[in-house]
DNA sequence: TTGTACGCGTTATCAA
DNA sequence: TTGATAACGCGTACAA
């Protein structure tokens, strides 16, 4: 028996499984990839072949070969964020068993490093790219631009989009949980941040635009800090901002894990809340309609962007590109116990 | 000027670098690969070469040359679920500018899709593969024994390493935080579970061991389900575990969102924590000690297991194999105002 | 220290 | 519908 190739390593090749079901290997290569183009019988007697080697095609060969990988390249700012967490348990799952693989690169929040990684990720030749939110550098905007594969953007919308889009209105998230707020009663409305990413400060935006329609903005009422969000965070903030504004009567938090800091400070601190201090969050995390008492927050639809942003790819790679290239999933306002003003 | 080849889309090659460079392609690749057996001169001038075409090497075109793809294969049970969110982090912060990628797998907490993953993994010929838990099927085991590449288990410890293990010790967990409950004074110490995944049930095992030799055991004060774990869900089971025992008087919860939720339960009860009711909970997340009354919890150190799970990778590809391979990284009780009990 | 010849496993191209 | 041939871009083996 001729020796197994060098380095191999004894894993049979196209080529072994070829000449074993008497076909050539370009006959094999298109009965795993587009089984419609051969013949019922040579197909079966294929399969068999490669069932009883057990063979395996090597996606390096094939992406060197084709100059296409089976990868997506998904660039996200945080792992540890909840909310990018559940992007990218969506991606995941809207792989089903499609080939693709996934190829996750953590941004860390900066402009840069994405696209540091996105020269990286173009090295493979993706089948296609994701990236988060609208604010791309000039450089990695271009490069997303010739890519030369389908683009989404996601977890926000925008008016310009490299290619696809899906998410949301940030400035419409903060409008519409402002106004929430100033609908119930509340008058002293603070803004409470963290990080304050792109995102946040849309969210920002919308908060002050409401504020200075109702007449109600005043500066002070605003405390943020570049820090990365946390529940502690959330405590301090509102020690901070109480110490600015004592009259405050309601906080808009960026997100929930502020927010459940700033309830648990009020819980410390003796603040009836609603009562005397309404607080409301950002992204509905499973936690924030469980807690006591319940916290007003805006539900945001992560988990079907991610898998919807997939969707997207997988439709424009086989050749269906959604008629929809921007996609605005929204939003939703949760009421609960926490800006439940009792008049 | 000859047109550019057919498939590689203009990019510039190992070869356009050489021809450029005046050398062998082969010097390019070492020159790029280990600079140290190139003489200063042509690495300089290839250095500049490479910069003016811009060239970037095709990482497939490599992996296929040398059977070897620089890519870390790593599985883990859930994407969502912070701790592991926190060991992902870790781990893709462990690669600094190594040139190493990660291929991330989510196996649902199945050993069937971890086993099916290992194999898609192992068909690009990783350069490691890390896995999480101690619990492979005997499939999955097998193919680890013979991938012929450093490995590493995450998350836990065990007697039988396929290679290198990285974590801590489930069962003992589980002992410290029971005996804390029960050195505070606590007698009907209830264990609230959800998934019951291999290491919850461990940590009940640790449970249990300290509640008999305490002579407390009862398996009336065990509730558990294997619905995955959510805050929500620790509302409920706190509920059922009341109604099944009332007289319970703390709760080990198998993790800090089912601790929240019973936290949370225990305010909208007006339930006394940590007078009528002592809660702890495992891993220490951040909002843990933040939450009111602060939560005792076991902290365990996932980040560093991610960090230090590539360390030991890196050190083995580098030849420096680490002399201990099985590393037990411990936890720490937190005790906080949730299981102060005042005498 | 540098280079030559060849092979890695697959798919694109073109012809039958 | 099928196949022969030639890439794909790089690293290994070996020689100089």
């Amino acid at each position: 028996m001729k020796p197994r190739s060098r380095r191999s390593g004894g894993r049979p090749t196209i080529a072994d499984v070829a000449k074993r079901a008497g076909v050539g290997a370009i006959t094999v290569s298109r009965a795993l990839r587009e089984p419609e183009r051969v013949s019922e019988d040579l197909r079966r007697q294929i399969a068999r072949v490669v069932d009883e080697l057990g063979y395996v095609p090597d996606p390096n060969a094939r992406a060197l070969a084709s100059a296409r990988a089976d990868v997506i390249g998904v660039l996200v700012p945080s792992l540890t964020n909840n909310v990018f967490a559940e992007v990218v348990r969506g991606i995941y799952d809207g792989l089903d068993d499609s080939r693709l693989q996934i190829q996750l690169g953590n941004t860390h929040y900066s402009g840069l490093e994405e696209e540091r990684l996105l020269r990286v990720f173009l090295s493979q030749r993706p089948s296609a790219l994701v990236v988060s939110g609208i604010d791309q550098t000039p450089a990695a905007r271009k490069l997303l631009e010739e890519a030369g594969c389908p683009v989404v953007q996601i977890m926000e919308i925008g008016p310009d989009p490299v290619d696809m889009m899906i998410g949301f209105s940030h400035f419409e998230g903060g409008r519409t949980v402002t106004r929430h707020l100033v609908d119930a009663g509340y008058r002293k409305i603070g803004f409470i941040g963290a990080r304050m990413d792109p995102r946040s400060q849309r969210r920002l935006s919308g908060y002050r635009a409401v504020m200075e329609r109702a007449g109600l903005f005043d500066p002070r009422l605003i405390t943020t800090t570049t820090t990365p969000s946390s529940v502690s965070l959330g405590r301090e903030l509102l020690r901070d901002a109480l110490a600015k504004v004592p009259t405050l009567d309601a906080v808009f938090c960026n997100n929930d894990d502020l927010a459940l800091g700033v309830l648990f400070e009020c819980h410390r601190a003796a603040i009836d809340v609603p009562g005397k201090i309404g607080i409301a969050g950002f992204n509905d995390l499973d936690m924030t309609g469980v807690a006591f008492p319940s916290l007003t927050s805006l539900r945001t639809h992560r988990y079907e962007i991610g898998r919807r942003a997939i969707s997207m790819v997988r439709a424009t790679i086989a050749g269906e590109r959604p008629e929809q290239p921007v996609v605005d999933l929204g939003f939703e306002l949760k009421q609960r116990e926490s800006t439940a003003r009792t008049a």
